[in-house]
DNA sequence: AATTAGCACTCTAATGAGGAGAGTGCTAAA
DNA sequence: TTTAGCACTCTCCTCATTAGAGTGCTAATT
């Protein structure tokens, strides 16, 4: 446990830094606390912090900036549970009136607002159910051997896919072809429709395989590639002047692999999760901070809404607003579903 | 017209620059013609060169770069109509054996190739219908209130929309309610539809706005964002080391505003469209040149395909590529309809 | 008349020295 | 325990120098 001025200490360094990017004095820590210490008294106290692992100097002669253990001390321990101001969140709200209905439009807004605010990359995925439960199978005749199949689930989701039938059906067939499989499979998953036994026509065959891709699809973690949004932003970063590490990013975000596996280190509940710089098992991942966390609930699809921006970010900005965007997509979503 | 030395010499300028982005000088010019001239005539004929505005000298001592009118006569004059090779052909053709019959993976598919063999940003729109008809539209429900919308077009494509009914209907009533409303729109567009007068409950009279919303949305160029890839091949490339560059770039792409005021410059046909540099009227874009095709049909849905790069690009690479990935699309478009 | 060798000139990019400034670490005094 | 004082270190900026690449022009050559 860090003594009280030894924390004060790192409380203001930390907050110097994150506002300017530029490491932090003790001159200038000294000046921040109305000079009622010498830099002197503070140079010994960062000698100690620096010790225990708190901050590190980029060099002999410069100033000190945190490293991971502290800014993982200052998220937990000196930073309070602050909330955006009712002017904010009222803002923010009144942005979502202009979508409709779309779950898309909800994500990507919400990505855009994300980065617009904080100015960094926002990742959104879309909500997904986990093991959805059949409730209505239809079939819709697009044009001859060609038809819609739509997927109702039980938590009021759906997907669709086309499939080229192997026989030209009428729409009367469909209906009945769909009524038959809608009766058969109401209320079960992918593994129990796998594990029933029905006596089915090639053509219901074909159907049921489609029905099957379309829940295992649905039950996975991550289907549709998360929207991020902000890259623009991110670029206005001081870090991010060398383009070096803008190309990590970059690569980061069209790889999709990399992408995923950061979202399936979100939480399973709706606390923040925040992997800070070295902390992040993947090592291309060192010089940045990823703050996610769930939204929605599980029954009735949830998602990962979050921000990747360089170790220096403003944590005491960025988790308020990841929170708040959290919650009120939850509450949205929640909406759509009545 | 050129002389056809003077045009030699262009050839082998565009060349060497496009694939070294250094300016070219007149000694390796006349290394590459084998000796057959000295460097002295080649700089005279650069003189002549300059004076007509083919080419521009960063600053006195340094070798010619390509102008934007240098390049045009190159792509329009030099360059004869490559095909990429079989090989090439076959390996393409050969990713797109992996998707399944969804669209928006042959969106996706094509701007991920696109990007990684060119190493610039693609950009790809999903295919539209102008003035699309009403073939049929199906409701579902999802839950009490809560209804599917489903529009399917006559050229077999579809949109959906999730609808919050004033009064509670069962599917069964749905059923017939769509059936009316496919009876009375089936053949039409949006606007005929406004025209059109039928008595209709109230209930039916909300459902046909969101039909005439759906037909408005489908009918307009550009409905969902275009999507692009490539960001991470394109830091690759010299003229991004120096991010200001790639700020602009990213800053593009995300407004969408500006982004489908470059579709909007997209051919009527398939031919290829190449705007190069300063000819572009967005003069943030002077820096860029961009290829861009349409692929698929009008009738059955179009969309464009297109490639966004420095200036300095492998154009005798690029639109080929571009055109057979456009020829590729049309080709998996159409079969998709059958 | 066209080409080319030769050469002075120009501009960039790289290198290194020097100095200013910021910041530290340590010591000794308060 | 705190702090004043000071030598020391390291970065960053500026400036000058240099090497090198490339040009433009002139005069000689084909």
């Amino acid at each position: 446990m860090l003594t009280e001025r030894r924390s004060n200490i790192l409380h203001n360094l930390i907050q110097e830094y994150t506002a300017t990017a530029i490491p932090v004095s003790s001159g200038s820590i000294s000046r921040n606390f109305g000079a009622k210490v010498s830099s002197a008294t503070v140079r010994n106290e960062l000698v100690q912090l620096e010790r225990d692992g708190y901050i590190m100097q980029p060099h002999t002669s410069a100033g000190r900036i945190p490293s991971a253990k502290g800014y993982r001390y200052y998220v937990e321990t000196l930073l309070e549970n602050k909330e955006l101001t009712r002017d904010e969140q009222r803002q923010i709200r009144h942005q979502f009136y202009q979508i409709n209905q779309g779950i898309d439009d909800l994500v990507h807004l919400s990505a855009t607002i994300l980065s617009r605010m904080l100015h960094n990359v926002a990742i959104v995925t879309s909500p997904q159910v986990t093991a959805p439960k059949v409730k209505m199978i239809n079939l819709l005749s697009l044009r001859e051997f060609m038809v819609l199949m739509t997927v109702v689930f039980h938590d009021a989701g759906f997907k669709q896919q086309t499939v080229q039938l192997e026989e030209s059906l009428t729409q009367e067939e469909l209906n009945s072809v769909s009524a038959k499989l809608t009766s058969y499979y109401e209320g079960m998953t992918a593994t129990e429709i796998r594990n029933s036994e029905k006596e089915l026509s090639s053509i219901e065959k074909q159907l049921v395989k489609t029905i099957l891709e379309i829940l295992d699809l649905a039950g996975e973690r991550i289907i549709e590639d998360p929207h991020y949004d902000g890259l623009s932003q991110i670029m206005n970063q001081p870090e991010f002047v060398k383009s070096e590490r803008a190309k990590v990013l970059m690569e980061l975000l069209e790889e999709r692999a990399l992408l995923s596996s950061i979202l399936t280190q979100a939480p399973d509940d709706e606390k923040l999760r925040i992997i800070i710089g070295s902390e992040n098992p993947e090592s291309t991942l060192h010089d940045f901070s990823i703050v996610l966390s769930r939204y929605g609930q599980p029954e009735q699809g949830s998602g990962v809404v979050g921000i990747v921006g360089p170790t220096r970010m403003a944590y005491g900005r960025t988790l308020p607003a990841v929170r708040f965007l959290s919650e009120i997509m939850s509450e949205l979503l929640y909406e759509m579903y009545e």
